[in-house]
RNA sequence: GGGGCUGUAGCUCAGCUGGUUAGAGUGCCGGUCUGUCACACCGGAGGUCGCGGGUUCGAGCCCCGUCAGCCCCGCCA
């Protein structure tokens, strides 16, 4: 498999099995270490590394090569696989049980003194990562981040088997497709031949799939390419791949079921045994249980109201905020008064910075009580809230949509300072019945939570009118470990409601037809059921990896401000490109 | 759009309260060396302290601005 009409084997594949075999390699100079009479040679490819020496008894050719070569050069050889006398073993390589001694040796890429080091020294921090995406062909060199990308490779392929395997028709869509004026900012891309116009990359190929559901080619998948024009972080980027699935004549369960399927192939071509069925938590549990969408349910510690217990104590941080729907929310942190004074600081800090009115603490140490309002509390009382001897209460007070986001915070930062052992290694769940409206922060008016295609409940059907925030939707997540893998939901078929809901988001008939009436003809044309997800496919790969950052996992990625070091995008067009396009900048 | 961290030799970093000639490791160049695997040892070169301005007798260090990378909030239907 290996071999061409260049080599035998990649350096990284020779075992003891090959000591005795010719063989002709090529690689790049990992390190050299010339000891004056013998020269060592650590050549590296995409397998691995394989240690080459060029003793006395070499060539003379073969000496002199070796002795002028220097890092990053790229070499072909020939030689013979011997094994290392026993005292020589590396044991920390998988080819440290051999090493080749070559007796023809050439040059075949010569390399400049590389801006970043490829092999690195113990302890020696990486570069600093404007440098390794300026040197990104560099940087990929490195054994770790080839991991990273052949890990994703068979990712891939794994994913494409499993669905394949499913009956679903891997389908490309355009990339060059039509503006979307909700949801994130589109990337545009100038028409030359339709002069003023432009086309969109697409956010998700989420339309064209349901076309797709509408012609009757029943299960699609796409590993496909998705583009938001919006702010970056270390999980966002601003093209990125999504596992794109929708199938016909299904409900919620079916298509839990496939994407089941494929994260559990996923995690076991990783390695990982994972059980199924995931469990599901609605949305409104994990709010209040967690105070976020996306759980971590490797960790106990839920969230609790402590309204009943907490207001008779006439607690004057509580007293002053407690009205209008507020609630006494906190966590009993077993070991809690582990707590140094310090952290429950930072963590008051950063629950205000979440413009909540602060977090209270009480630490319990036998009969002891303590903390910012411990005076209000007895023994009994903490008794009562779940809190023991050698635990805490952290609490706050407010309006929900205030202390959730505070205390799913806190919840974190208490894990990761007190580290208790997880519950399990791999915590899927399913978060189901997510509302289907949400009130603009601007206007207070109703939005649609996820896009305007999701089906609302049909047993809630009957409360868009009345009242639009009971709706519940057919939208479901995947969250792993407090990540969200993916999202997806049950669509509207029903042509009539669909136009019912784009009136709902305030579209006028002919905004909808402009923007959307290629679907809702679709949908008048004959629309099996269906329904779909999308899973964040570079997340699962970085988490998988145990990588840092996206930027780990894609080869050529973007910075934070969606820049690419390497080639220099994006970069001014030519004047006359610029005028085929009909466009002016101005500056 | 807002907040934070970082920026000193090719690379990774140190640099005290503002004080003489800015250091270390590694890499690079030259040399010695027959079993190393971060080889060892000897010698050498290498600096716009991100950039611009200011304060000061004096700035790598203080102040203002700016650029870049990273992290967070907003944003991501």
């Amino acid at each position: 498999m290996s071999a061409t009409s260049r080599r035998t084997h990649r350096c990284g594949e020779l075992r003891a099995q090959h000591v005795g075999q010719r063989v002709r390699l090529g690689g790049w100079v990992h390190r050299q270490r010339d000891l004056g009479g013998i020269v060592f040679l650590d050549l590296r490819d995409r397998a691995g590394i394989v240690q080459v020496a060029i003793g006395p008894d070499a060539p003379e050719h073969v000496r002199s090569v070796a002795g002028g070569l220097t890092s990053e050069t790229v070499v072909e050889l020939e030689g013979e696989v011997a094994a290392r006398p026993a005292n020589m073993k590396n044991a920390d390589l998988p080819t440290g049980d051999v090493e080749v001694r070559a007796t023809k040796l050439a040059v075949v890429g010569r390399a400049v003194t590389p801006a970043i080091p490829v092999a690195r020294g113990k302890g020696e921090e990486l570069p600093a990562e404007e440098l390794r995406l300026k040197y990104r062909h560099l940087d990929l060199r490195r054994p770790e981040m080839q991991a990273n990308l052949i890990l994703r490779h068979r990712l891939l392929q794994r994913a494409r088997k499993a669905l394949s395997d499913l009956g679903f028709l891997e389908i490309e869509t355009p990339v060059l497709t039509k503006p979307t004026p909700e949801g994130a900012r589109d990337y545009l891309v100038p028409s030359r031949v339709n002069p003023g116009e432009f086309y969109a990359l697409p956010q998700s190929p989420q339309i064209y799939k349901q076309l797709l559901m509408v012609a009757g080619l029943d299960r699609y998948f796409q590993l496909a390419r998705c583009f938001r024009d919006e702010d970056l972080r270390n999980d966002r980027q601003p093209e990125f791949t999504q596992i794109d699935i929708e199938a016909s004549f299904v409900q919620m369960d079916d298509v839990l079921d496939y994407v089941e399927t494929v994260l559990v192939a996923l995690w076991d071509e990783a390695g990982h045994q994972v059980g199924r069925p995931f469990p599901r938590i609605t949305w409104h549990e994990a709010m209040e249980r967690y105070g976020t969408d996306k759980p971590d349910l490797r960790y106990d510690l839920p969230i609790a109201d402590w309204t009943a217990q907490v207001q008779p104590l006439g607690v004057p941080f509580v007293q002053a905020a407690l009205k209008d729907g507020a609630r006494v929310r906190g966590l009993a942190v077993k070991g809690g008064s582990a707590l140094s004074r310090k952290d429950v600081d930072q963590l008051a800090e950063a629950a205000k910075q979440l413009g909540g009115a602060g977090l209270a603490w009480v630490k319990r140490q036998g009969e002891q009580v303590s903390g910012s309002v411990g005076k209000h509390f007895t023994t009994t009382v903490l008794g009562t809230l779940g809190v023991g001897d050698g635990d805490a209460a952290l609490l706050t007070v407010g309006p929900d949509r205030v202390t959730s986001p505070v205390l799913d915070r806190v919840r974190r930062e208490v894990i990761r300072r007190l580290a208790p052992a997880p519950k399990a290694v791999h915590a899927f769940c399913w978060v189901v019945d997510f509302p289907l409206f949400e009130p603009d922060p601007e206007t207070g008016k109703p939005v649609f939570a996820h896009h305007p295609f999701t089906s609302p409940r049909p047993e809630d059907r009957a409360r868009l009118d009345g009242d639009p925030y009971a709706c519940r939707a057919l939208h479901y997540d995947a969250v792993y470990n407090g990540n969200e893998l993916g999202s997806g939901s049950i669509r509207i078929t029903d042509r009539d409601l669909q136009i019912k809901i784009f009136h709902k988001l305030g579209l006028t008939d002919e905004e909808w037809q402009q923007r959307f009436g290629f679907l809702i003809d679709g949908l008048g044309a004959g629309a099996p059921p269906h329904g779909g997800f999308a899973i964040g496919f570079d997340r699962v790969v970085m988490l998988l990896a145990g990588a840092g950052s996206l930027r780990d996992v894609i080869a050529f990625p973007k910075t934070t401000t969606a820049r690419a070091l390497f080639e220099g995008a994006p970069a001014p067009a030519n004047p006359a490109d610029l005028k085929a396009l009909h466009i002016k900048v101005e500056r």
